[in-house]
RNA sequence: GCCGAAGUAGCUCAGCUGGUCAGAGCACCUGUCUUGUAAACAGGGGGUCAGGGGUUCGAAUCCCCUCUUCGGCUCCA
């Protein structure tokens, strides 16, 4: 038999000879190297049989699959290790994960797992990958396979080979034996554990048995390897510096915002943070009024009756503060759209009139658990950019496509690529298939006359419409949420919206919802991030330091502050009786992108020195030119 | 909400197995210095050790409850 080499050559190879045996035929350099083997782009164990005419090529240490490859191995080590230091341990599942692995298990009763007990384990871990075990591949009928599992009461591992039998027929499964340990796993595996260079065990979570919060929670260990200590040590110190800055840290230090025990999941702005939250509202508020956009404002808290209508009372009503007022339920607002339906309800609407976009950024409530709450990023109070946009059928596609535009728009200003998701239709809906038809390819088609990439997640839009989800990474690449555009065909139904046809008969808008920064306090727990706390000049808190050399300059500190601040900059003196090294570190750690330095030259000359973050020492400027220049770097977002 | 961990001065943290354990650095205040591009020097004030209960001769330290925070899981209409 014969397979294809990467470079298009042949190879002739014994018939069922292996991935190891071609490797060696090729060299014995590869076949030292070589980790597993790629078969007409399926990665397959090298002990396994090759299949004549298929494109072959070697997996070793320097192929993106390496990292996967002994990420798994690695996560059957940690089950070894587990199972040696605490006998009667149930396994369950350990994938390959990005940037690391884990494992769940099912400990036995009255045993818990701290982080500190991760050393005794990783050490375990060690000596089964110095053991150099090899991963042993068999394939046994799915009967033996549970006869096996059920003897050792591994009822997880029982589970899987059952439901792999009714949802994928299968006859036989794999199992892979290092050492004592033999695991249900698809594959494939590197050829032994010593394949793997370098591991660190860092992190004991609970999740739930298959992600099911009815289900047992067990105890899931989050480690990583590498393939060498090099690279290990590498990305824990990457995940340092990630640390560094987290925008709760951040926050914090440059003084932007506070959390209290007083008011869980809301944050307190500190005067430097709402500078930043006042900026982006502005933002919001110039870039869509040319868009049509007209703000309104609506009430905080409602009556029941309210919520009773747009079914949030029988859907939501767990994650809503609720209170009473003369013996009246009432709920605080949870999302903008009731209101904002409401409001759109209590007027006459002609389609000469549509669309309309009612945008406010609105304060909201939600009773979020609390073991959800994480700084900025998801809060129980927070402020949405929020509009809604009522339309008829046919302005859909032209109305998402504008909001895409938007969106992009403000996040190009921040340097922020958000990864695009489309939703679509779930299996519990309201609507017919052909609106569905119609409402989706609407979306698809504006996502496509913008041009930008997305993933679709099939049967995940919500329950009244499809929707388009900008996300985000923070610094530790988390995924966020932060822009939405929302088809809504039940709130318009729900609330009897109308307006009146050329036909002169009534008909029912199309309501889109859409935040664009989601809300601002996540927007901002984002950019602190992205900007590690150094915001661009237009958009720092405070954008220049005013730093006198000696008391005598106060004077004239003073007299460039007001300059700058008639100019609409935002200025700050630093009047400490200190040193002139001591001001600039000051003001360096604060992050202010600009420094001015003033002494007796300066207020001779009418003149500052100018010190810049990122550029340092700029030398001497006239006051005139120097307020000119600054406003129209502020006044230039994109600077 | 669930699993695990943590909560000590404004901030970052040290206080191991209960007995000068209420500490350090930064910040703050006072004084001296009047300073030229990343930290002047000296002194000082400040904590019901998250809150509540318990064990003990004695608790920041051990136990229980509550709250909050952190890492995950579920959730995020």
């Amino acid at each position: 038999m014969k397979v294809i080499l990467p470079d298009g050559n042949e190879l002739a190879l014994a018939d069922g000879a292996t991935g190891a045996e071609a490797a060696a035929a090729i060299g014995p350099g590869l076949a030292k190297a070589a980790l597993a083997v790629t078969l007409d782009g399926q990665i397959q164990d090298l002990a396994a049989p090759l299949r004549d005419g298929a494109a072959f090529g070697v997996v070793t240490g320097k192929s993106d699959e390496a990292l996967d490859l002994i990420r798994h191995d690695a996560a059957h080590v940690l089950a070894s290790a587990v199972i040696d230091l605490y006998p009667g341990t149930k396994v369950s599942i350990g994938p390959s994960i990005e940037n690391g692995f884990y494992y769940d298990f099912d400990f036995p009763e009255g045993i818990t797992i701290s982080e500190d007990d991760l050393p005794a384990i990783e050490d375990r871990m060690r000596e089964h990958i110095k053991a150099a075990e090899s991963f042993e591949r068999s394939d046994i009928p799915v009967a033996e396979a549970l006869e096996r599992f059920k003897a050792l009461g591994e009822d997880y591992k029982v589970e899987l080979i059952e439901d792999l039998i009714i949802n994928e027929s299968v006859e036989t499964v794999s199992l892979y034996r290092n050492g004592e340990f033999t695991d249900l796993c698809r594959g494939p595996h590197t050829p032994a554990t010593d394949r793997i260079k370098a591991i660190a065990l860092q992190s004991v979570a609970g999740a739930y048995w298959r992600g099911d919060s009815t289900r047992k929670m067990l105890t899931r260990i989050y480690g990583t390897a590498f393939l060498s200590q090099k690279e290990l040590d590498a990305h824990l110190e990457l995940l340092e510096e990630a640390r560094a800055r987290d925008h709760r840290r951040l926050g914090t230090q440059l003084n932007l915002f506070r959390f209290s025990e007083v008011s869980p999941g809301s944050a307190f702005w500190l005067p430097r943070g709402t500078q930043l939250f006042n900026s982006l509202v502005e933002l919001s508020r110039e870039m869509g009024a040319p868009r049509g956009y007209q703000e309104v404002k609506t009430p905080q808290l409602y009556d029941a009756e309210l919520w009773r209508t747009s079914g949030h009372w029988d859907k939501y009503r767990e994650n809503m503060f609720l209170t009473e007022s003369e013996d009246r339920p009432m709920g605080l607002k949870p999302m903008n759209c009731p209101g904002h339906a409401h409001l759109y309800g209590s007027q006459q609407w002609s389609y000469r009139d549509l669309p309309v976009r009612y945008s406010e950024p609105g304060l909201l409530h939600r009773n979020e658990p609390s073991g959800t709450l994480h700084g900025l990023l998801r809060v129980r109070h927070f402020c949405q950019d929020d509009a809604h946009i009522f339309c008829t059928e046919d302005q859909i596609q032209s109305e998402v496509a504008s909001c895409l535009e938007f969106a992009f728009a403000t996040y190009r200003l921040f340097g922020l690529e958000p990864s695009l998701e489309l939703s679509t239709r779930p299996d519990q809906r309201i609507g017919d298939d052909a609106t569905w038809d119609r409402a989706e390819s609407a979306l698809r088609e504006a996502l496509d006359q913008e041009g930008h990439p997305y993933t679709v997640n099939e049967g995940d839009g919500a329950f009244y419409g499809p929707k388009i989800d900008l996300h985000i990474t923070d610094s530790l690449g988390r995924s966020w949420q932060l822009g939405t555009v929302q088809l809504d065909y039940s709130m318009p139904e729900r609330f009897d919206l109308a307006y009146t046809g050329a036909d002169n008969a009534e008909h029912r808008p199309v309501m889109i919802h859409r935040a664009l920064m989601g809300s601002y306090e996540r927007f901002i727990g984002i950019l602190i991030e992205h900007y590690a706390g150094v915001f661009p000049f237009w958009f720092a808190p405070i954008q220049i330091a005013v730093l006198p050399v000696a008391d005598r300059h106060l004077d004239y500190a003073k007299e460039v502050a007001a300059c700058l601040a008639e100019s609409g900059l935002r200025a700050d003196i630093d009047e400490r009786t200190e040193s002139v090294g001591r001001k600039i570190r000051d003001a360096e750690i604060s992050k202010a992108p600009v420094m001015l330095i003033v002494g007796d030259r300066e207020a001779e000359g009418r003149s500052v020195s100018v010190r810049e973050r990122a550029d340092g020492d700029l030398g001497d400027e006239k006051l005139d030119a120097l307020v000119a220049r600054l406003s129209a770097k502020a006044a230039n977002r994109d600077a």
